[in-house]
RNA sequence: GGCCCCAUCGUCUAGCCCGGCCUAGGACACCAGGUUUUCAUCCUGGCGACAGGGGUUCAAAUCCCCUUGGGGUCACCA
């Protein structure tokens, strides 16, 4: 007989959402959702300094955006409500008198400074940090008259011998010896609760079943199970998710990529290969399949199947993932997309984009088997957008280019040849079987002709077929280029 | 350093829990070739791993122990 489901993810508004948090809020929901649980959101902002509101709406947004919905939450309500931490100090104050008053905590009178000197004290003698317990021996009535004077106090749980254990869904069974846990500070001297004791006391109140975190909790966790059971409740299941690794192999941080799911959004990743990625990190849905939704995750999701060790994150095999979604979007939908970005870029309106509709979406088909993600689509499109006369010349391209003796004469002769047949607008196909009949007719190789052409249009090294891009251009841009190339690649 | 966690190709992983089907499978990346006006897509092929050492067993990537290596954590932060 085993209570429903009931898990949550619980974010602190002091910063973006970390990639690996959405990892963690995937697999607690994907957990929710296999199971027939709820899915909770609760926010950790017991940081009032640095918490804010527009954190707080960046990471809801950002955990919609990826296809994730809550049961309960600070925007949705529910049974539980409030959904924020800092609302329910009163009840955490509540538990706390009730804990101090039971005995399990006491009152700590140890000044910043002697705690200070105790650990370097204890750093000295090669010895774990820790304190020393020395208020634990104060009688309860002459700790009230100290506090009754008010003189400033912590509230610390007091830690009883033994060994605590816990069952981990991801790592088997974990024990530590309650030597190794210090008598951690439930309430701090201003009042507020700590973390270690708030986390617990909502997830007894929201009758929290199963707790699926980052690895880095691991070593609260003992703490925690025991004010379960001081709380006189039954500690739920645990599950320790595997570290998002930099190329370091720590903990992904700044120093090694972007960290932020918003990060990957701006850039343009398919909000689906986010997902996908997500789940490759850590889970795998068959060992051969790795295109695949977040629908398969639900139908697959096993806590069991998830990873011990920590993976590192694998951009390389993000953009490809990328790539696979953009390839799949039709144009009209890949189009939407890849807009803003373009926008972003400024060198043009979205209004002179939509006015030109037709011809953007024959943009996007040419360019969607070329780009990972809809950022790339601005790159790479950025010289459609240029002044004639101001193409950026890759370097690479022009070189190449340059590598043919007579590339101006070429370019010259072409020019005057195509001019005519333009005369009426670029017809790709037609254009492109003249001008392989007029190389051929020349006496020339290919790349004589189409290295300097491509860079006159593009400036790049690579990219489209240069017929479609003439026609994407138009007669009068594509003619302009190739003069202004004439002086330019001389 | 103490404690805790982890260990299959460069990377993400399947296999491990319930030893034999594993001369260890897939994917990314890389290399080579094909298609092509370039780039890319696409197709074909290649390179490439059970950290080391002991056990247990007829048999170990799979179970146990040790070593080594890596990581996490040691706050009145979450």
């Amino acid at each position: 007989m085993s209570r429903p489901v009931r898990v949550r993810f619980a974010p602190s508004p002091t910063g973006k959402l970390h990639v690996g948090g959405a990892r963690t809020a995937l697999f607690n929901w994907a957990f929710a959702r296999r199971n027939g649980g709820k899915f909770l959101l609760r926010i950790e902002d017991t940081d009032p300094e640095r918490s804010t509101t527009a954190n707080e709406h960046e990471i809801l947004n950002g955990l919609r955006q990826l296809g994730l919905d809550w049961d309960e939450g600070p925007d949705v309500g529910g049974p539980h409500a409030p959904y924020h931490q800092r609302l329910r100090i009163e009840r955490h104050k509540t538990l706390a008198a009730d804990l101090l008053a039971r005995g399990k905590a006491y009152r700590c009178f140890c000044s910043r400074e002697r705690l200070e000197a105790l650990s370097k004290e204890q750093d000295a003698r090669k010895e774990k940090n820790a304190y020393d317990g020395l208020c634990r021996k104060l009688a309860p009535a002459q700790a009230e008259v100290r506090a009754a004077a008010g003189e400033p106090y912590v509230l610390r749980f007091a830690v009883q011998p033994g060994e605590t254990r816990f069952v981990d869904h991801v790592r088997g069974e974990v024990v530590f010896d309650n030597k190794e846990v210090e008598d951690w500070v439930m309430v701090r001297s201003d009042g507020n609760p700590t973390y270690n004791f708030v986390v617990v006391c909502d997830d007894v109140d929201m009758e929290i079943t199963h707790v699926l975190r980052g690895e880095e909790h691991l070593v609260n966790t003992p703490k925690q199970v025991l004010l379960y059971h001081a709380l006189g409740k039954t500690p739920p299941e645990f599950g320790h998710l595997p570290l998002m690794l930099g190329t370091d192999r720590k903990k992904l941080s700044k120093r090694t990529g972007d960290t932020a799911l918003s990060d990957y959004i701006e850039k343009g990743f398919p909000k689906e290969a986010i997902v996908n990625f997500l789940c490759l990190q850590g889970w795998a849905l068959d060992g051969s399949t790795e295109v695949f939704g977040i629908d398969d995750l639900v139908k697959h999701f096993d806590i069991k199947d998830v990873n011990k060790a920590g993976a590192i994150f694998d951009l390389d095999k993000f953009l490809w993932l990328g790539g696979e979604y953009v390839r799949r979007e039709a144009p009209e939908e890949l189009a939407e997309h890849v807009l803003p970005h373009v926008v972003k870029a400024g060198a043009v309106s979205e209004a002179d984009v939509r006015a030109r509709w037709p011809w953007f979406l024959q943009i996007v088909a040419g360019e969607r088997e070329r780009i990972r993600t809809y950022g790339e689509f601005a790159e790479r499109t950025a010289y459609l957008f240029a002044r004639d006369e101001a193409v950026v010349y890759d370097p690479a391209a022009e070189n190449a280019a340059k590598k043919h003796e007579r590339r101006v004469d070429t370019l010259r002769a072409y020019l005057e040849w195509l001019r005519p047949r333009l005369a009426s607008g670029v017809d790709a196909a037609l254009v492109r079987d003249a001008t392989k009949a007029w190389v051929a007719e020349k006496g020339l190789k290919m790349p004589q002709l189409f290295q300097p052409l491509r860079v006159a249009l593009t400036g790049l090294p690579g990219g489209p077929d240069l017929f479609d891009a003439m026609a994407w251009l138009g007669a009068p841009a594509t003619l302009r280029r190739i003069e202004v190339a004439l002086e330019r690649l001389a």
